[in-house]
DNA sequence: GATTAACCGAGACGGTACGTCCAGTCTTATG
DNA sequence: CATAAGACTGGACGTACCGTCTCGGTTAATC
């Protein structure tokens, strides 16, 4: 609906601000003077701060049109430590890092929101690691998709322990053992 | 510093507010007209309503000192099924579901409740479970148990599915084939 | 930078309440309620009651561009008793009486509201007076103007007596043999 | 009520307060803060910081029974013109001013301390004044004593111009005339 | 010299108002 | 005609004081 001139420059602010300002202090008054646009600039075409950094994330993410492109090089412990690595990198990346946290703080209380996280982040993701799974004859592979992702979103949320490689490595065995790949 | 009586007053206000109106809501000005008390009285003791919830959700589990009393039968496999159920049954209880999603949400811009919310919950309910597959001689038994509890927290968090008991009964044998047991 | 509208409305709600309620009780909040204004309208445009108290007051006497109009009718005590009448009146009049109790309150702390009065009502005041007494040649018109004034206002200020006209003539009196008047 | 040593501490306090901010600032919070003293206390005693202003004020001038004393020299020019010293020097005294202001300043919307202060200084000061001009047998002593009172008190409490010692001189010498004084 | 009553500090409490910030809607003027 | 600029209502924020109210701990005068 806005321009594509006002969407980048609502983008360019909303993301200049996510890396300045804590997590839930972005506002449509700050994102509106940040970005040299009004505020009805804004409300015409998102309805929310949550539904503006989401936006700016997909955007963000434009050329990778399926937001996640799950390593395919036969070798599925090396794809699985690649891919989490990848995830982590994306998690903990200063600029995506407040605004995911921030989308999942508000999707707790707004269903819209939820709902298009799911559609456009989650399924996708999840689509694609249970696919590489399927693709290598693993049993239930949506559920060990879900085992391989849980605890690296449940670490990164909660911020119970920082991320590091040997955490990584095996994280990707017990899934495997879970799999009962091999 | 808040008188007992308060103290009372001032949880059962939140808990009541907490599954009336939706997760974000929440607001001092609320709790401090429902409770009869005056908003001072309420920042003399809590900086937030997330501190609020928090306080109130922990008075609601005085008695069981550890919060997760994790069962311990000798049948590891009946146990985790237990526990399984008996946390998704608190994560969805309609009085502690909309707190935990506020606190959870509060967190991500809220550095001393996200300390607090590890110290007294998360970090006891992953000793806790750490500690039951340790008994039974299971090898890295926190790796286990972050893969026993990561799952559980990102399906409801992000609503990706429903829980039933199928998934529980299959998410307890993917952790048990990834903890080698048996 | 208010709209006209909105200055109208809260010169009303201002004056009702002026004459309502006791000169010290008028608050920002009530002046909202009772003009149907937020708050912020308010602060917008006026940094406290007493500045809405001095606009709402030279807004009445908007068509007398001088506030005072000093009667010049060639009869020096004529004109200077009509002239205490009538500021006697004005300082009396039920809705005006509150509105210069409580700015002439206000001005005690207040030295921005303190500037303003002095030059939007007190300085020209004055300079009217001053000016009667020097087209009749008085000698220092403006230490007469001061003699004349004084203690009209402490009588007020300070309620030490009530007004009556036998004071009226005789502070004439004494005032025109201080002028040497004649 | 209170005991000597209470009290001394609280105008103490008050009068430190009195020349160290501006003068709406006063509050009864800061007072008992300043003074080390229970809240209840001061209001167990004073109902306002009026009162307690008003209170450390006579308190200072206790020696000094009654409040004003007129010079009597004989040379009523030259009495007037000490008194006029005195007066203003009082008024403009780094400590005792802020205090005026204020007690002014609540008069307008303090009965009980409106009639207190003109029982206690207004009516004695007034006399005294109107005794002196008696003495010389001037005739309507009281008009003209508040022909003298009124212009300074005019000048000090709107600030329109500072004193000095010729507006002192000429307004002495406007008064005499009024007096019709030799 | 012990008792007892007044006085006191400390500070929690229900309130009211403060002055600020932001949400969302609506108006106005410009380009 | 869309848009920036920004005024508007409304509601919550977090703070400051108000005046009232316990609660123990001193004082100081009485018995």
């Amino acid at each position: 609906m806005a321009r594509q001139q006002t969407r980048k420059k609502v983008h360019e602010a909303v993301l200049s601000l996510a890396h300045e300002t804590p997590a839930g202090t972005i506002t449509m008054e700050g994102i509106a003077a940040r970005a040299g646009v009004s505020k009805q600039t804004l409300y015409r075409t998102w309805p929310s701060t949550g539904a503006i950094l989401f936006d700016a994330l997909l955007a963000r993410s434009m050329t990778e049109d399926g937001t996640v492109e799950v390593p395919n090089s036969g070798d599925l412990a090396a794809d699985l430590e690649l891919l989490a690595t990848a995830t982590i990198a994306e998690l903990t990346d200063t600029t995506h890092e407040p605004m995911l946290r921030a989308i999942t703080a508000q999707m707790q209380s707004d269903d819209g929101l939820a709902a298009q996280f799911r559609e456009r982040l989650l399924t996708p993701q999840l689509a694609g690691i249970s696919d590489r799974f399927r693709r290598e004859n693993v049993p239930d592979p949506y559920g060990i998709a879900e085992l391989f992702v849980g605890p690296i979103f449940h670490r990164w949320l909660l911020r119970t322990h920082p991320f590091d490689s040997e955490w990584v490595t095996a994280h990707v065995a017990r899934t495997l053992r879970a799999a009962a790949f091999k």
